[in-house]
DNA sequence: GCGAAACGTTACCGGTCGGTAACTTAAACG
DNA sequence: CGTTTAAGTTACCGACCGGTAACGTTTCGC
């Protein structure tokens, strides 16, 4: 705490291990996490692969970091983006949908970091494996809870299609391109399904 | 033609190249493409690296023709599932559907390995991605064909829909279990999704 | 000024990667 | 029989993988 620390000085070069992460995390996005080695994290993070391992443990450890941040900062988006609709869970759950499209069309999107993560990461043991099943978990829990808030008497179901197409449109997106794509249809595809089960287009409470 | 085969023996050892070919799929599938080598490969196949490049000029080609393999016979699955329902394009949806919930609640089911691909590999020059990405096209087209013989107005839309429900679910299994995952609603969403673009029910002509 | 972090540099380790050369063995064929 | 073809075997290649040891250099707090 009595530690002075030169940081966030505007224009400053950050940390070694900042700098680091985020390489790595844009890299591992991009590229895929296999497919990029340490070395090439640490050259193009502008230092080499003995300052890499002053800063983290292991690889796999970096990727679990790199995954736990990715959470942090979506549940923050999330957030940020369900506030000012607070109590009117229909319209949260279209500015959910409205704002993954929109990302989704941008280009060098690459779907989600996780759900990827997920596919590359297959030995059982891995360290991002939880981090990975636990924001899984916890899409699901919201996704219900909103889909609950909107007077729905099959919320499970609903929250479900939700979780359905926001995967879905994350999945396709490497495949498909951003216009055009299926994905366009994922908002109108909601408010289908918001039809069906919550017909009387009740707010919360 | 005049070269006699002495494949198709039952109980006969199948062409080295055969084995090769059926073990490297599934070990690609099982545990991913970049995490299986090709010394893996043969080694499990009962074989050596050098019989391998006999037999294939690449790994990349391998993998190439691993999924072109894997196109092959589920749009033949694809067909016979379809076969029993001719002319009924909403029972063919929900078979198309009953089917792809029944391989996901089984054990070991890793979703669809196509997809999978997709996120492996993202060299833009990989001979997989014109095979990866003719078959989304395809599955598109197909499920936008179905739609439209519910007699859908919206049937474009209605079509992305099933394609999203279908790879939302294939892209969850990885990270939720079979049972109590949410891709055992999905046939229920399929339903949902047809009574609204196709309310009257109407069969096909 | 001084000690102590933080960082850069070079070399190295064992292992695995995709891929190849050269040689041997065994079976199928006429 | 001899020839052809498929397949096994061994050794090897350069490149890269994740990870480490040892040693300089800079910078910062005191």
């Amino acid at each position: 705490m009595s530690k002075k620390l030169p940081d966030e000085a505007p224009g400053a070069a950050p940390r070694v291990r900042d700098r680091i992460f985020q390489t790595a995390r844009e890299l591992f996005y991009r590229q895929g996490i296999r497919a990029v080695g340490v070395d090439a994290i640490a050259c193009e993070a502008g230092t080499n692969k003995m300052s890499f391992y002053r800063s983290f443990a292991s690889k796999d450890e970096l990727v679990a970091e790199c995954l736990r941040a990715q959470v942090g900062e979506f549940w923050l988006r999330w957030d940020a983006m369900l506030a000012p609709h607070a109590g009117d869970a229909r319209a949260q759950i279209e500015a959910v949908f409205a704002s993954a499209a929109a990302k989704s069309c941008s280009e060098n999107d690459c779907g989600c970091p996780l759900s990827n993560a997920a596919v590359e990461l297959r030995e059982a043991e891995h360290p991002g494996h939880e981090v990975i099943r636990e924001y899984k978990r916890e899409l699901r829990r919201r996704l219900r809870e909103l889909a609950r808030e909107t007077g729905a008497a099959d919320w499970q179901v609903l929250g479900d299609g939700l979780l359905l197409l926001l995967e879905g449109s994350n999945s396709t997106r490497l495949t498909f391109g951003g216009r055009g794509s299926p994905l366009s249809s994922a908002p109108e595809l909601v408010r289908a399904l918001l039809a069906v089960y919550a017909p009387a287009g009740r707010r919360k409470r």
